[in-house]
DNA sequence: ACCTGAACACCGTTCAAGT
DNA sequence: ACCTGAACACCGTTCAAGT
């Protein structure tokens, strides 16, 4: 009973497990499916809002079903991160290492930022799916290519990664999809520091900076400032 | 029934409320051990753990209690992450600014690591307690005096912020408490990265490097390299 | 002014039972 | 091989009722 609420659709009525009974037992594409769907949740809700009980309801089965796929939600999330990574290209090895780098760091956010709470399945999440160790491979290896002892490599390479994750992570919290919302966010932020008492008198006078900052610009202005550090120790 | 269970003491039984009958009614108090005691569920549970139910049995009361003193959790939060800031000293304005903020930035990440989970708390919560305030009209007006442009000084902090709080996220995520513990998990870490497919051939071989990479020195890196960046745009 | 009991609407996860 | 019902041990929050 109570079935078919999921789709409006022409599909076939469980559009999670219909492979079970047309072909071959493929679990790959459960899992597959699962994570996709998962995704959809997280855009729909945020990441507080994905819930292994609306997930079930996404794909028109139970709460209890989904232990099949998956060992538990913190595997789920790991498996959500690394589909999110999968979308993020491969370095340009002709280009030069700052380039390349810079180029990750860009795509990195942008993808981050196609997703609701993307960063926040980033940060929860520890790196070891495939597509992550593909980008860290990439990047250690721009690093050592470049001429970076093994040590530089390493710390580079971890700090490019906190502070790209880091960055959107801060964009990114109590932000909302409206921008209608966002605008009067950034307004009622203008007029409240404006307000501030007398001790802080700096804040006061830059209010209006640091309520305009881009954060393209400033996301771009960290990034070179760190890069410029790292060059500066090419010889170590 | 079933009180004086939370200490052992000679104390008031209700080490919580106690001051409603020994003297005025004094809100302040309650709100301020209402946050003490939230970051003592902190410590000991962590931030998953950190609970209304669980801090109200800390306090002796039941969970419905607190809302007489905290409007919801996202409010306690907030408080915890002022009261965490309250820790961090003020910058000593007769050095020069990147001695300034390298101070800040260090003292930053001391006090967020002597909490379990501190940089979670400060992540999950808007900058707006009176003390991360203090800390971030500090920070301006290093930049400020230093002679960076408005805008530049706007991105500066923040950039600094996130580089801050998004390197003790990273560097705290799947930490434990246990020393010994935290050996295996570099000793598995290491092992991990060396039996990875050849088609990640830096990571193997970058495998001791990335593993004993010292957290400490990593921070200083980054900070530094940072900071660097930002000094050359000091002209603009 | 504060605390409590009881409830509401949720969580993640397990497990015997079904097909 | 997969899904379900039912349960377990939790959540945050509200609200009428007590003192």
């Amino acid at each position: 009973m109570a079935r078919d609420k999921t789709a409006g659709g022409q599909q076939p009525r469980n559009t999670f497990a219909p492979w079970a009974t047309a072909q071959e037992r493929r679990p790959r594409l459960a899992r597959d499916e699962l994570v996709r769907r998962a995704l959809k949740v997280l855009n729909a809700q945020g990441f507080d809002g994905l819930t292994m009980r609306r997930l079930a309801a996404e794909l028109g089965v139970k709460a209890a079903s989904l232990y099949n796929h998956v060992r538990n939600k913190e595997e789920l999330l790991a498996l959500m991160a690394d589909a999110i990574c999968a979308e993020i290209p491969d370095l340009d090895r002709t280009e030069p290492w700052r380039e390349q780098l810079k180029g990750m760091a860009r795509e990195v956010r942008q993808v981050l930022m196609s997703y609701r709470d993307g960063a926040r399945v980033l940060a929860a999440t520890p790196p070891i799916g495939p597509n992550r160790i593909r980008l860290i491979e990439q990047v250690l290896h721009a690093l050592q290519s470049a001429g970076f002892t093994p040590a530089m490599v390493a710390d580079a390479a971890y700090i490019a990664n906190s502070y790209v994750v880091g960055f959107v992570l801060d964009e990114t919290v109590g932000r909302t999809a409206d921008p209608a919302a966002e605008k009067g966010r950034a307004e009622a932020a203008r007029a409240w520091f404006k307000l501030l008492p007398a001790e802080y008198p700096t804040l006061v006078a830059l209010a209006d900076a640091l309520v305009d900052s881009p954060a393209d610009r400033r996301f771009e202005l960290g990034l070179e400032a760190l890069l410029d550090g790292f060059e500066r120790r090419l010889g170590k």
